[in-house]
DNA sequence: ATCCTCCCCTAC
DNA sequence: TAAGGTAGGGGAGGAT
C-alpha cells in the first residue's frame, strides 16, 4: 500500500513557487528597457521547427513587443509557431495552438492582434474548439458548439475562445483571465455552490455507470478513476516530458538560471553548484484545496468515499463476510505484518460497515491523528470523525505538475533525485536516521535489518560490508553500506529505454462466463499492445497475472468489486518474433488463460506484462537477415558482383577532418582502426544506409568510413549457429539459399580470412543438397559435409560467386548503431591482424595519461580527441561505464584546473560528452548525467 | 561462472 | 459500495 510520505509526489515542488514564477515573466516582459509596444501582451510563442521569420526573429520581436518566447513549449504557451506539422501521434499535442508565423508579421504590420484562425496550420477542426469557460453557463455557446466533442476541462484552460469571427480577440485581457484561473482552480465555480455540503466527494453519479469487468466499458472507466494508474502514468508521463524538454532544449541556455547566477555571484564566486530539493506536500490534497481554501487547516482525505455518516454504514453484499476474510487476511499476510499501517490495516479495517474506501493523500491535520495515505477510510473516521474527505482532481494534478516541471526547466533539465555527497558531519547526521528514510529499504528491508539488530543508520554504518551482504544480498548491502554512509555514487540515468510494458486489473473482475472473460483479455491486451506501440517497442514474451479467489476466501469480497484474498498464478510465454501485433498478443494471451484453466467466476484480478521488449526498429532489422537471403537468391539470376566493388567504397562524413595535421599526442600508439565500411550491393539496402549516413552526419560524430577487405565481417556456420533460434530455424527450413552460407571453404588461412579466401557464394550448387538440419549447422568435418564442400570447390571455377560477406557487412551498416553491440557480435568476427585501438585509458595509469596531455597540449589535436572518443567508446560497450565515468571526470577537472581559460579544449570536453550520450543513448537507452563540468564563462 | 526465470520489494 | 497500477532492481535457485 502507499507509504506515508505521499503519493509520489514528494518531490515535486510548491505550486505557489510556479504561480509566482509566471507573474515574474510577466513582470520581467514589462521591465524590458528596449521594449517598443505591448502588442503582444500576455501572448506567448514557442518556436517548433525553422520557420520564416526564423526563431531568433520572432523571438526579438515578441520581447521588443511586450510578448514572451518560450524556449520550449509550456502548458500556457499560447501559439506555436511552426511551418509543418509535428508528429502529433508522438505527444497527443493540442493542434489548435499550431500556427504560422506569419500571424507575427501580419499582427506586427497591423500594430493590432488579428485573428489567429485563418493561421492555424491544421484546419480541419470541429467547429467549436475545447473553450475557456468563465464561469459562463454551457447554453450560452448554443450558436457555435452544437458540439458533439466535450470540452475536457483540462484543455479549456489552455485555449482561447475564437468562436466569434467578427471579434478580434482581446487576448491578452483573455489571457489574464487565463492565468487568474489556473491559479485558483478549475472547479471554483462549483465548488462554491458546494461548499456548504461537509464532503465534497462525488462518485460517478452515472446509473449506466459499468460495474464489473464484463461490462466493455469498465476498463477505461476503472483507469479514469484508479489513482495508482494516475500515479504511475503521471510519473512515467513526465519522465518523457522532462526527456522532451531536454531534448528540445538543444544548446539554449536557462533563461531564470542567469537571473539565479546573478543572485548567487552577489554573494560568492559563482561556480559553486546548487542543488534543490522540490517536496511537494500531501500532493492530491494541497491540489484539492487550491478551490476550497476555506478548508484549509483542517483534517482532510483525498477519497472515492463520500465520507461522513455514509462512510460508515456502507452496504455490504450478501455473500461477503467481513469476518471471515479478515481472518483468512490476517493468516496469510502475517510476514508482511512488520509493515504497521499494513497490519493496522487488516486489524482494525474491517470492522462492521465502515468503508474500505483507500484514502490516497491526506493532509498534516490528519496525519497528526493517525490517518496515514493508504488507510480504510472507515478506519480514518474512527480516528477523526470529523475527517473531510474531497474528490479527486486527476487532471488538476496533472496541470499543477506540468506547471512544476515548466518551472523548474526554466533553471536545469538536469531533475533527478539524489542523495547528497559527504559536503563533513554527513555520518553523524545520518546515524539517528530511521533506516527506511533510505532510498530502497522499505517496511520489508527494514524488518529485515532490525532482525539483525541494524535499527539506524548509525547501526549499519558501524557494520561490516560482509555482513550487509549476507543479510541483503551483494548488491543490496553494497548499497545500503554506501547509502547509510550519505554516499550514492551511480551516475545519474534518465531516457532510459523502457524494458517493460504492463496493464493489470485487479479490481471489479467478476465473469459469470469464459465469453465475458474472454472480450474483457482482448480489451486488456489491445491496451497493453497499445502502450507498446506508443513507445515504439515490440516484445518477445507475453506473460499472464491472474488472481484467483483463494478457496478459502468468501465468494464476495468485504471491499466492493474488490480481489479479496487471492491466489495469484503467472503464466508467460515466448514469442518466435518480438511482436506489436494485437492479434498476435491477444492470441498468446487467450492461449495462457486457457492453460490455466480457471473457471471464469473466480478470477479476481487479471494483469499482461510484456517483457523482453527490443526496438522496433532493431526487429525491422532483424527481419531484413531473412530478406537478405530471400535477396541473394534473385541474385543468382543476376551478373556477378566484379571484383573491384569488393574493395570498398568509402562513404565519408567526417566531422574529425584532418585539414589541421597537428601532431598526436597518441601518434607512437599503433594505429586504430576504422570501424565501419560500406559496400553498395543491394539496392535496398543503399537506400536505407542513406537515412542511417545522414543521421550520423547529423549528430556531427560521424567519421570518415574505409576499412580494409581483411575487415569485411564473413558469414560462415559458426554464424548461423548464434543466429536467434528461430531465425536460424526459419533459415533452415528455407535451406536453397542457406546451404551456402552455412558453409565455406574449410581450407581458409586463419590468418587473412577474408582475403586470401573469402567465403564464396555458389548459388547453382545449392539446389542439388540435401535437406538440412540444425546439427549440420554447426562446424562439421562429417564425410557427408566433406564430401558436399568438395563437390561445391569444383564448381566455384565456372561459376558465378555472390559473397555472402558483402550482403552481411551491408546489412551490418545499415543497421542502426544501437544494435551493434548485440547483433554485430552475432554476424561479424573479430579480426586479429589488424591492431585494436590500445587500451590507453585502463586501470589507474590514465591520471597520468590525461595529466601529461592537458599540461602539454595548448589545444587538443583533432586525432587526440578522435582516440580518447574511440577509447571511452569502447568502454560504453564494453559496460565500463564506472570507469568511463572516472575517466570523464578526471579529465574535466584537469581541464578546469590547468585549462581553465582555453575553449578549445572545453569544447573538445563537451564534443567527447555529447558524443559518450549520443551512443549511450543509442545502446544503452539512456543518458548519464556528468557531476564535473566544465567551468567557462566564455564559452558555457 | 553465467544466464534465465520467477518472484519479491520498492518507488512513484 | 469503489476504482487494490506500473516499472525497475535484484535475490534465489535452477539450467547450461
Amino acid at each position: 500500500m502507499t507509504r506515508d510520505e505521499d503519493n509520489g509526489f514528494s518531490e515535486w515542488g510548491g505550486y505557489f513557487e510556479a504561480k509566482k514564477s509566471k507573474l515574474e515573466e510577466q513582470f520581467a516582459a514589462a521591465s524590458d528597457p528596449f521594449r517598443k509596444s505591448d502588442l503582444f501582451e500576455g501572448i506567448s510563442i514557442f518556436v517548433n521547427g525553422r520557420t520564416d521569420p526564423s526563431a531568433d526573429e520572432l523571438k526579438r520581436i515578441m520581447m521588443v513587443h511586450g510578448g514572451t518566447f518560450h524556449h520550449y513549449e509550456r502548458s500556457h504557451t499560447t501559439y506555436i509557431i511552426a511551418s509543418v506539422l509535428p508528429d502529433v501521434k508522438v505527444r497527443n499535442m493540442n493542434l489548435s495552438k499550431f500556427i504560422s508565423a506569419k500571424w507575427v508579421v501580419d499582427c506586427l504590420e497591423k500594430k493590432k492582434i488579428v485573428d489567429y484562425k485563418p493561421y492555424l496550420l491544421y484546419t480541419n477542426q470541429k467547429t467549436s474548439q475545447p473553450r475557456l469557460m468563465f464561469g459562463k453557463p454551457k447554453d450560452n455557446d448554443a450558436n457555435d458548439s452544437k458540439s458533439d466533442v466535450e470540452p475536457p476541462k483540462d484543455k479549456a484552460e489552455m485555449e482561447v475562445d475564437s468562436t466569434n469571427d467578427e471579434t478580434q480577440m482581446e487576448l491578452g485581457g483573455i489571457l489574464k483571465h487565463l492565468h487568474q484561473a489556473v491559479a485558483t482552480s478549475p472547479e471554483k465555480e462549483d465548488s462554491a455552490s458546494e461548499s456548504k455540503i461537509t464532503n465534497l466527494s462525488t462518485t460517478s453519479n452515472n446509473s449506466t455507470t459499468a460495474r464489473t469487468a464484463a461490462d466493455p466499458n469498465f476498463l477505461s472507466e476503472f483507469y479514469k478513476n484508479s489513482r495508482l494508474h494516475h500515479i504511475a502514468t503521471l510519473g512515467t508521463g513526465f519522465k518523457q516530458y522532462v526527456c522532451r524538454l531536454r531534448q528540445k532544449h538543444g544548446t539554449q541556455g536557462f533563461p531564470n538560471r542567469e537571473t539565479l547566477k546573478y543572485l548567487a555571484n552577489s554573494q560568492q564566486n559563482g561556480l559553486a553548484r546548487y542543488v534543490m530539493h522540490i517536496d511537494m506536500d500531501c500532493f492530491f490534497v494541497s491540489v484539492g484545496l487550491r478551490a476550497r481554501p476555506e478548508l484549509r487547516g483542517l483534517p482532510i482525505a483525498v477519497t472515492h468515499s463520500k465520507g461522513g455518516n455514509a462512510a460508515t454504514d456502507v452496504p455490504v453484499h450478501p455473500q461477503a463476510d467481513r469476518k471471515a476474510e479478515l481472518e483468512l487476511f490476517a493468516q496469510r499476510f502475517e510476514h508482511h505484518f512488520h509493515d504497521g499501517d499494513k497490519a493496522e490495516k487488516v486489524r482494525s479495517g474491517f470492522d462492521k460497515k465502515m468503508s474500505l474506501s483507500e484514502i490516497a493523500s491526506c493532509s498534516y491535520e490528519a496525519r497528526e491523528k493517525g490517518i496515514r495515505n493508504g488507510m480504510f477510510v472507515g478506519q480514518a473516521l474512527k480516528l477523526c470523525p470529523e475527517l473531510k474527505t474531497i474528490p479527486y482532481d486527476f487532471e488538476g494534478y496533472k496541470e499543477v505538475a506540468f506547471t512544476l516541471y515548466d518551472t523548474v526547466a526554466q533553471y536545469t533539465l538536469n531533475i533527478e533525485a539524489f542523495l547528497l555527497d559527504s559536503k563533513n558531519d554527513i555520518l553523524a547526521y545520518l546515524a539517528p536516521m530511521s533506516l527506511d528514510l533510505l532510498p530502497g529499504v522499505g517496511s520489508s528491508m527494514s524488518h529485515k535489518l532490525k532482525q539483525a539488530g541494524l535499527n539506524n543508520c548509525g547501526d549499519v554504518q558501524k557494520t561490516t560490508l560482509w555482513r550487509l551482504e549476507r543479510v541483503l544480498g551483494k548488491k543490496l548491502g553494497q548499497n545500503l553500506f554506501q547509502n547509510c554512509r550519505g554516499i550514492d555514487d551511480r551516475p545519474l540515468a534518465y531516457e532510459q529505454a523502457r524494458k517493460t510494458v504492463s496493464a493489470e486489473m485487479n479490481f471489479g473482475i467478476r465473469f459469470t462466463n469464459s465469453a465475458e472473460c474472454e472480450q474483457f483479455l482482448c480489451q486488456l491486451s489491445d491496451e497493453v499492445t497499445k502502450r507498446l506501440v506508443e513507445i515504439k517497442r515490440k516484445a518477445r514474451s507475453v506473460n499472464l497475472k491472474i488472481m484467483v479467489r483463494a478457496a478459502e476466501a468468501p465468494v464476495e469480497t468485504s471491499k466492493y468489486m474488490g480481489h479479496g484474498v487471492c491466489d495469484t498464478i503467472n503464466k508467460s510465454s515466448l514469442i518466435k518474433h518480438a511482436t506489436d501485433d494485437v492479434n498476435v498478443i491477444t492470441t498468446v494471451v487467450l492461449n495462457l488463460m486457457r492453460e490455466a484453466d480457471i473457471p471464469p467466476h473466480e478470477l479476481r484480478g487479471i494483469g499482461i506484462h510484456l517483457t523482453r521488449l527490443e526496438d522496433a526498429s532493431a526487429v525491422r532489422k532483424e527481419n531484413i537477415i531473412k530478406q537478405m537471403f530471400g535477396k541473394m537468391s534473385e541474385m543468382k539470376k543476376d551478373k556477378p558482383i566484379p571484383q573491384e566493388a569488393v574493395g570498398g567504397i568509402a562513404v565519408s562524413g567526417a566531422v574529425g577532418d584532418d585539414k589541421v595535421k597537428k601532431p598526436s599526442m597518441f601518434e607512437n600508439k599503433p594505429k586504430p582502426r576504422e570501424p565501419r565500411n560500406v559496400f553498395s550491393m543491394l539496392t535496398a539496402a543503399a537506400v536505407s544506409r542513406k537515412s542511417v549516413t545522414e543521421d550520423r552526419s547529423q549528430r556531427g560524430t560521424a567519421k570518415p568510413i574505409t576499412r580494409p577487405l581483411s575487415l569485411v565481417p564473413k558469414l560462415d556456420e559458426d554464424v548461423l549457429a548464434q543466429l536467434p533460434e528461430d531465425i536460424r530455424l526459419e533459415v533452415i527450413a528455407n535451406k536453397e539459399e542457406h546451404l551456402c552460407i552455412a558453409e565455406y571453404d574449410g581450407n581458409r588461412s586463419p590468418q587473412y580470412p577474408a582475403l586470401q579466401s573469402p567465403p564464396l557464394l555458389n548459388p547453382s550448387d545449392s539446389t542439388n543438397l540435401s535437406p538440412l538440419k540444425a546439427t549440420d549447422l554447426k562446424p562439421s568435418t562429417s564425410r557427408a559435409a566433406v564430401a558436399r564442400l568438395q563437390k561445391r570447390k569444383e564448381r566455384k571455377e565456372q561459376e558465378h560467386y555472390i559473397r555472402s560477406d558483402h550482403i552481411v557487412a551491408d546489412y551490418i551498416e545499415d543497421m542502426p548503431d544501437f544494435v551493434h553491440p548485440h547483433i554485430l557480435k552475432l554476424i561479424s568476427h573479430p579480426v586479429t591482424e589488424v591492431p585494436e585501438v590500445p587500451e590507453l585509458l585502463m586501470g589507474d595509469k590514465y591520471k597520468d595519461l590525461l595529466n601529461t596531455w592537458v599540461s602539454r597540449e595548448e589545444a587538443p589535436s583533432p586525432n587526440d580527441v578522435d582516440l580518447f572518443v574511440k577509447q571511452v567508446s569502447r568502454m560504453i560497450r564494453n559496460d565500463q561505464l564506472d570507469h568511463m565515468c572516472d575517466v570523464m571526470k578526471y579529465l574535466c577537472r584537469i581541464i578546469n584546473m590547468k585549462r581553465s581559460c582555453s575553449c578549445c579544449w572545453h569544447m573538445a570536453y563537451k564534443h567527447i560528452e555529447e558524443f559518450i550520450q549520443e551512443q549511450m543513448l543509442t545502446i544503452e537507452g539512456y543518458n548519464l548525467l556528468f557531476i564535473e563540468y566544465i567551468r567557462c564563462r566564455k564559452c558555457s
